[in-house]
DNA sequence: GCCAACGTTGGC
DNA sequence: GCCAACGTTGGC
């Protein structure tokens, strides 16, 4: 079982339009760098957790915890010429970008970033790394108990 | 809106 | 395979 973080815009999906959609439950969709993606199609089992964060808002942080649901099955977006994640160069024989489906678990007391920059024991958090822009880190499994400890 | 950091593209 | 140019991310 693997722990991790997803970044998500609350513009678009939060964790409470999550929670009010049917079945709690969304299709991660939109994810277009290699290494995320190879996260969720390689690394990822229908069980594990991730931490749901809110980015590209005024106060970026963790906002709830939810569950991998689905196995990985190919991005219906990528095939849409009227999406914003539409991608020409890839083809329903040949998909280039894949989903998971998550579930809402939980909503947790909103954790800002910066509350999370300041704990030194998670210092070596992938999401806190400089430079990073994942969409989708891993987090080990220490990380996860030091999370649950602040929810 | 700025900009640092990083990823991708494409010519060579 | 190199690398310059360009695009994107995402916090501030």
């Amino acid at each position: 079982m693997n722990y991790w973080l997803m970044k998500a815009e609350p513009d678009d999906v939060g964790i409470d339009d999550l929670m009010r959609l049917p079945a709690q439950t969304v299709g991660w969709y939109g994810v277009r760098n290699y290494q995320a993606r190879n996260f969720m199609r390689d690394d990822m089992a229908m069980g594990d957790l991730a931490l749901f964060y809110h980015s590209g808002c005024a106060v970026p942080g963790i906002a709830g915890i939810v569950e991998i649901c689905s196995a990985p099955y190919p991005d219906p977006t990528q095939f849409d010429p009227e999406n914003k994640y539409f991608d020409p160069k890839s083809t329903p024989e040949v998909p280039r970008w894949q989903q998971v489906d998550v579930k809402f678990v939980r909503k947790t007391r909103f954790i800002p970033l910066s509350e999370l920059r300041n704990l030194p024991a998670l210092g070596s958090m992938r999401l806190l790394q400089r430079g990073n822009r994942l969409s989708i880190t891993p987090v080990s499994e220490q990380e996860w108990h030091i999370l649950e400890g602040l929810f």
